[in-house]
Formats: C-alpha cells, structure tokens, sequence
DNA sequence: GCGGCGGATAAGCGATCGGTTAAGAGCGCG
DNA sequence: CGCGCTCTTAACCGATCGCTTATCCGCCGC
C-alpha cells in the first residue's frame, strides 16, 4: 500500500472515473488503473465498482476513503511541514488540562519566550489527563502540566515533578443558597469535569455527584459565569477565582470535600530525550517569576482562545 | 517519500535510537539507517540528529514527527477498516448544522434504517455549513442536511432540494424581560450560532447583534436551558420549542427579524455518483413520516451525543 | 592505542513500484 | 453489427524500495 495507490483510488473515488483521475494526475490511463488493481489485491476488496455509466463505493471503499484522503492530505502536509521548519524558532508545545490552557498557559508561554531571549514559538493543546503520558511519551507534545502522571512516571517513561499547589473550590452566586446535600446540587463545569482523572472530576466523585447533575460548559469561564447567574455551583481554583470573590460576583459555597488540595505537575521526557528547550522550560518553572504568574496570571481573565493539539492519534 | 521510512523515522524518533527502532520493526539496523536516509535526503533536512549520547529533533523534524505519527496510524487504520467493512451494512454519514445533529438526525437515521428494511449504519457529523459542499463533493459525507448550498449546486456539482420549511424564532425567560435593541441583549446560541453561514447567524446579523453580547453553549438544549434561568435570549427553531412554550419554561420575544424564515435542503452527489442508499434517503426525505420526525422528533428533547465527523481534512 | 558501541556507508539482490505502449473486454447506442 | 467509450490486461522497462552482509567512521572508557 503506497501513497501513489491511495492517492490514485482516492482521485478516482471523487471523481468517478479512471479517465478523470488519470489526466488529474497527469499520466496514463493503465497507471491508474493499475495502481487502483494493486490497491485491490493488497486490500482484497474492489473499492469501487462500475455497473455501466454510474460508479459506487463498495462499504469497504466508503470506508477507505476518508482515511485514504486524509493520508494523502498529511504526505503533502508533511513536505511542506519540513520546508516550512527550515530557520524557525524551536517550537514547544505543551499540553494542559482546560482550565490551566485557559488561564496560565499563554502567559506563561509568553513570559518563558521574553525571559529565555531567543526565539520559541509555544502553542499549548488540551488532552484529556490519560493522554497526556501518551503524548508525551510519543513525542507528539513536549511538557504535560497538569496533575501528577506518576504512573507513567514510575516506568522511567516520564519524569514529573510538582511545580504548583493550589486548592479547589466551589463557588456560586451570592444570592443563591445552595440547599441539600452537595451532590444534588446542578454543577457546572469546565470540559476537564468530564475527565474522570483530573482534579475537578476526582472532587465531583468525592462529593458523590452523579453526571445527570453535571453541565458542561465550554470553559471554566463561562462555567462561572453561570454560576454567577445563580445556575449552580461551579467547582474552581481557588487563587484564580480571588477577583470574582472580591468583588462579590461569586462566593464560596462549603462542602465536605472542599476545599481541596491539588497540585500542577510539569512532565516532560527525561533528559537527553527531550528537545534542550524542555530543560530551560522546567527551570524557568521553579522561577518567581513564573510562580508569580501562575498564582495571578493576569490582572483580567479573559477566556483565551487555545488550539487543539495537533495530531493526536497514537501509533500503537 | 514512502509509509516505510515515515514509520522508522517515527520509531527512531520516538526510541530515541536506530538500534532499538531496528530491533522493535524486527529488520537489521542498516535497513532502518537507509530508511531515514531517504528520508531525510528527500525532505532535505536531517529530521533527528546525535550529539553524543543524545538523540534530538531538528524543527523540521519534530513538524514531521506528529504527521507521520498520523500518516502510519492511518495507514494500519485503513487496512483494519477496510477489512471490518466485509459485510457490514453499507453507511450513510451525514453532515448537518449542529441542531439537526441534536434533534433530528438520530430519529430521522433511525426511522429511515427501519424503513428502509435492510441494516443501514448512519452517522451524523456536524460541520461548519461552508464545510458542507465540500465534504459532499470530496464523498467525505452522503448527505449535507442544513442550508441551501445552492453556490455548490450551480456548479452543477451538488444537487440541493428543499426539504423542510420552519421558523426561527426568539425565546427568553417568562420572569425576564428583553429591554432595549435586541442587539444589546445577551444572546444564547448554540454551536452554528458561530458559523458565519447558519441560520442563526444569519438572524443574529439581521438584528446586528454584536459577537461580544454572544454566548456559545455546546448544544441547542444547553443555550435554551440558560435562556429559561434568565441568561438571556437564545434563537431556536420554533417548532422545537412548542414543548417548552406550552410548558410556560420559555416564552416568544418578539424581534424585527423574527420569525425567520428558513428552509433546510438535503444536498448530495448527483445521482450516479453517489452510493444508491442515498437516493432512498432523498425518497424517504419526502415521506409524511419524515415531515412528521422533523416536525416532532421526540416526546422528550435529548441532548443527543452526536459524533464528530470523520475525518475532515480535505486534499486540494 | 585499542576494543566496544552506535551509526553511517557500500555493494548487492530480489521485489515491487510506477510508468509506458499496445491490445483486448464489456457495454450502450445508432 | 460495428462503433465509440471506458476500463482492464499484458508485456515491458527503468528506478527505487527494502532488505541483507560486510565494512568504515566517530566517540567513549580504559
């Protein structure tokens, strides 16, 4: 199965014809068809068939197709991925749990760029916490901050170390009175509070709420907002939650699990793995400086539009 | 540039050594070696590169690292999804704007399989409208459910009919009054309310709602859900609603732009270029039973758990 | 200086790829 | 039936792939 196959079976797919596809890529009629007969065999399965005038996808080629097209799309990708690299600044991409990529991530990106002087180009995705080892690990993200990956960590595969403390805790309107027991109260959440190993989800299963009162909001800032309209009760960090609370836009709400001692891990590869800036990232991590900013990342909060990570499909 | 050297390039890369990438593909370590010579000859970078001890990306390579990490997956992908499809029910994928996704989709593909009399597996995605042509006419999806798409249908490459006339309508909160030019009022949207293209984007522009007073909320239950707690108003399809307006939880607020008019089209390949099921849905799609799904999908309104699509990227 | 180690290089070899021209094969149409 | 259209098959050819064994290179520890 080679590229020139996919991309000649995903040409004739679209434009239904050997002929058409053949003057698409500018060579003979018989090297499509042949390289669609090789495509046949290696697969055991037709791909396309033609009853007189019209073509059709066989279910196996309706499945191909997709990924077939997507691997063509990536070789041309991957060309001009490399040419592109040729004299950029060194990447670093991170990946975090929802809430720090929405709060912490892009200043301190941006802080690590200024302070280490040369040109990085940071991006940070968020992954679900049982990703994060695996893409790690597999080099497709560089440092992983969020909770503790010690699983992972205690195969030698990662080294994870603690780089900030903060508590958790649940917040809501002012004017509204939570009543009852915790779990039945409407929580609203970030995306992470649908990821059973991270922070807010372990203080959702500690307070025994089930997922029937859980809302998902698209970011923890709109999660609080809500709750600022009186919606429910939001979990939340604590330090980061300090403005709204001040000026009496939310107030703590006590529970039993609350509040709740959670702590920011760094992992990266170890050592002599791992690109250099990895290592001065880490460092600049212990710093004041980026303490600082992960305790008051910035004056206002504005809910910072972060990319997805990149390819996040695995190879086992 | 070939799926063999993208997979060493990726294993040396990720082991950190030709050696044990040689040992993990069971080839001599020569073979590996000649492999990312290629490679690298033909990307004209030196991808991965030793000092000492320590194995590194170049920045070309680690751009190359998560395609190729994708590119390989695929390509073991394809082969497993081919080989499932042998026997399987032939599929129909549908894309639609994320409503028709919530509401209507499941029933529609439920009541069409059973009809229809022989096993038929749909899935619905949801995509950007402009998305739409394009993932129809790449036979990427079946079926575009949504707005006209006559631009693509002019060009003779799609055929788009009309297949369901409804209104669009504002609600908000009985207890809550709209005050002022609707174009100040906070206004809850579901996901196509950000899709320049949709419906509901069209009636926001109408009203020349600002993108600062728009909230986005994961679906159409979730945006109608705050309306109903006092959030603000949120568009929606008004024969959606009826439940919610008889039960008194929302109530019409009156705009110079609504009720809208809009019209939901059913866009394919033109007939002998696309699989023969999707010509049974265009048939089904005209049926009393179908008009009466899409009329009243559900007793109770679900917030169904619909599926991203496949896989969206396009080759050019 | 001298093995040992990991990696690159060289030479060789069969298989396959990717392409060509030329000749059928199947089918609708007049 | 013969003709045109489209796809497939056949025969062929050069380039490359993918792999081997054997050799060389650079670097470390001793």
């Amino acid at each position: 199965m080679t590229l020139t196959q996919l991309s000649a079976f995903v040409l004739v797919a679209r434009l239904g014809s050997v002929k058409a596809a053949a003057k698409a890529l500018n060579v003979s009629e018989p090297a499509v068809s042949q390289a669609l007969a090789a495509l046949r065999q290696h697969l055991d399965d037709q791909l396309v068939i033609r009853d007189a005038a019209a073509m059709t996808l066989t279910p196996g080629g309706a499945r191909l197709l997709p990924i077939a097209s997507q691997m063509v799309a990536l070789g041309a990708e991957a060309q001009a991925a490399v040419r592109a690299a040729q004299g950029l600044p060194t990447q670093l991409r991170l990946v975090t749990t929802s809430v720090i990529a929405e709060f912490i991530a892009g200043p301190l990106t941006d802080a690590f760029a200024r302070r280490l002087g040369r040109p990085v180009e940071a991006s940070s995705g968020v992954a679900a916490v049982t990703e994060m080892p695996v893409l790690v690990a597999n080099r497709l993200a560089d440092v992983a901050l969020g909770p503790d990956l010690a699983d992972s960590a205690r195969e030698k595969e990662l080294v994870s170390e603690p780089v900030f403390r903060c508590k958790l805790v649940a917040v809501t309107s002012p004017r509204s009175a939570a009543r009852g027991p915790a779990a039945s109260w409407p929580w609203l959440v970030d995306p992470s509070g649908v990821d059973p190993a991270s922070d807010t989800s372990r203080l959702l299963r500690r307070l025994g709420v089930p997922e029937s009162r859980v809302m998902v909001f698209p970011n923890q800032t709109a999660a609080w907002a809500a709750a600022a309209d009186g919606d429910g009760v939001a979990p939340g960090v604590a330090h980061l939650l300090s403005h709204q609370l001040r000026r009496g836009e939310l107030r703590l709400v006590e529970t039993v699990a609350t509040p709740m001692e959670a702590t920011w891990y760094a992992s990266s590869l170890p050592r002599g793995l791992r690109p250099g800036v990895v290592g001065s990232l880490r460092q600049f991590l212990a710093t004041p400086e980026a303490m600082h900013l992960m305790r008051a990342p910035h004056g206002g909060v504005p809910p910072s539009a972060f990319r997805p990570p990149v390819y996040v499909t695995i190879w086992s």
